[in-house]
DNA sequence: CTGAAAGCGCTTACAG
DNA sequence: CTGAAAGCGCTTACAG
């Protein structure tokens, strides 16, 4: 009895428009995709329809024919509970992806993939639901990038590209980021300076030790391997590796650490032991994530520029896309400096 | 002169299946959708085909034909630079999401809105883009409510239902919440017990505020209007408001804050007046965000199981889509004791 | 249990 | 500058 707003369901299309204009589908079709064939006058009187008539166009229909989704899936692991801060990086990285990729009239799909799962690729390639891909995840990403450049389905992903593959990456300047965050360590007069580092076996954390080693150098101090260590980003990872760094250097006066978060755990561990931060020892962390300014001292850190990074990935994705142009970009690095050192 | 892998494009279709199975389009459709009137060895033989072949059905002529896109948008603010903090909690909530979500089939769209854009409920309902949209925005949250309402939209929101609307909401019991993190803090033995609010126009700080003030009742003290504030759930209003909770009320011994980003923002000028949290003043906060368990010291806070909510997000959006049952949820909240009280 | 046919709404050679 | 027609890959009455 009561009435269906089923009368909306009509979406108005590009035949009726036609209709209403007196025209063909064809020249709807091109008029609102503003090719150059049509008349002025043919087009205004189009266009004026569509706008009354709140014309969208379907795009499944457009997608079928052009074969293109439009749409680019960023993937990244399922927690399968939830987000944790772990991932803020990742979420950080979310609104300049989205501005990039809707400049220029894409959608952004989330995707999240469990690590095992080698079926996704072709689950959202070759159904039409994306375009291409955008690789933030880190456990099991060089597999994922072998199946990818295997099945040579356009992607970028954030990090150090792959000797052995061709796809496009974004990186930070590791290297400057290493250098500046000792560099002013050094530059405040801390002598015995330490570095905790990401995993030993990343590129990224060796450029970014390569950096540290020049900055102390530069300085006139000595790179003491007592006072290096590696963990894995993580805050708790952060907590235990400064622990043992205190074990094995006791009178460090500065740490360099990859991460803000294993920054912030090594801060608590010191905080525990009654060393201040940063009269007792300096702390520099790395990526400036927002959180970085909620804690209590705010951490000095290295900023990778997030939302430039997240617009990059979505415009050079395009363009390969586009051209298949493999690009490596390095985004610049810069020192925030904050309470902790 | 090097070949292109152009061949990997001929994606499998419905027909390819057809013609090697020796059967219509309609038979392998029906199979693959494992439609009762199919037998079972046609469906067999069919879906063994298709998986040799690695079948993958064509999504955009899928939607086109069944006029659905199986996909929602997850629809929160355009931060135009990045996402900051303050969306943690919407973040947080993500993963729960699309769990839920792809247990249904479902894709999920990423869509920041501008705060004063009316056009992107038809730009994604008519275009076919999306079934249904997921409110998280905070801003101009009943604008966009209303919009939504007035058009039919099928949509589930995250807040409080409006009175004068009918639409799928989910919430957290902060009526619990608030009489929780009081009676805990009077449980302490605190006497002299600080409301630091969310804006107080919103139906949620009122039940908190309900909560706390039973909490009080009930262990025999008394609600100070004094030590009664409101902020906006940043932390930077934390700090503001925790100052003129100072100054209102000097010997507060303990706080209730509606946000743990006001929090956190509350136990830095804390700090910085030399309070120690929580010797001198017990601090609560509001919805167990992962950075709680990051901050010095850790803090106690009243938990909205997130996954959960995200899960019911999810799936009371997707009964509404199919059956336009309208559901209000309240999702349980329990207090997550840590350092700070 | 299976098939032929129409249709979803668009785009684009091809022909004027 | 414009139109008729075919086609994108699927689903589903309708007819056996």
């Amino acid at each position: 009895m009561k009435p269906r707003a089923v009368e909306k369901k009509k979406a108005c299309t590009i035949a009726d428009i036609a209709r209403e204009a007196g025209v063909s589908k064809s020249t709807v079709s091109r008029a609102l995709n503003d090719n150059p064939l049509i008349g002025d006058g043919t087009k205004q009187k189009i266009n004026a329809i569509a706008k009354k008539r709140h014309f969208q166009i379907n795009m499944p229909a457009r997608r079928l024919t052009l074969k293109q989704s439009n749409t680019i899936a960023f993937v990244t692991h399922s927690m399968y509970k939830q987000f944790s801060v772990c991932d803020l990086f990742t979420m950080e990285i979310l609104g300049g992806i989205t501005s990039g990729l809707k400049e220029q009239g894409y959608d952004l799909l989330m995707l999240f993939v469990d690590p095992c799962d080698a079926d996704w690729p072709a689950q959202h390639l070759a159904a039409g639901r994306a375009d291409g891909f955008i690789l933030m995840t880190s456990t099991r990403k060089q597999a994922h990038i072998k199946m990818l450049v295997e099945m040579d389905a356009p992607f970028i992903a954030w990090g150090i590209p792959h000797p052995k593959y061709s796809y496009c990456t974004v990186i930070g300047d590791d290297l400057t980021g290493g250098k500046l965050a000792a560099g002013h360590l050094a530059g405040l007069g801390r002598k015995r300076i330490a570095f905790l580092g990401g995993p030993s076996e990343e590129k990224e954390v060796s450029l970014r030790f390569e950096g540290y080693s020049t900055a102390l150098q530069e300085a006139g101090l000595i790179v003491d391997p007592l006072r290096v260590v590696h963990g894995d980003y993580s805050d708790k990872s952060g907590a235990e590796k400064m622990r043992s760094l205190l074990d094995r250097a006791p009178d460090l006066d500065a740490v360099f650490v990859n991460s803000d978060l294993m920054a912030i755990g090594a801060m608590q561990v010191l905080r525990e032991i009654g060393k201040r931060v940063p009269e007792d020892v300096a702390v520099v962390g790395y990526d400036n994530l927002s959180i970085t300014e909620k804690v209590t001292p705010t951490l000095t850190t290295v900023s990778q520029n997030i939302p430039l990074v997240g617009k990059l990935l979505a415009q050079n994705l395009l363009q390969y896309i586009r051209t298949r142009a493999v690009t490596h970009t390095t985004v610049p690095v810069e020192l925030v400096v904050r309470q902790s050192a």
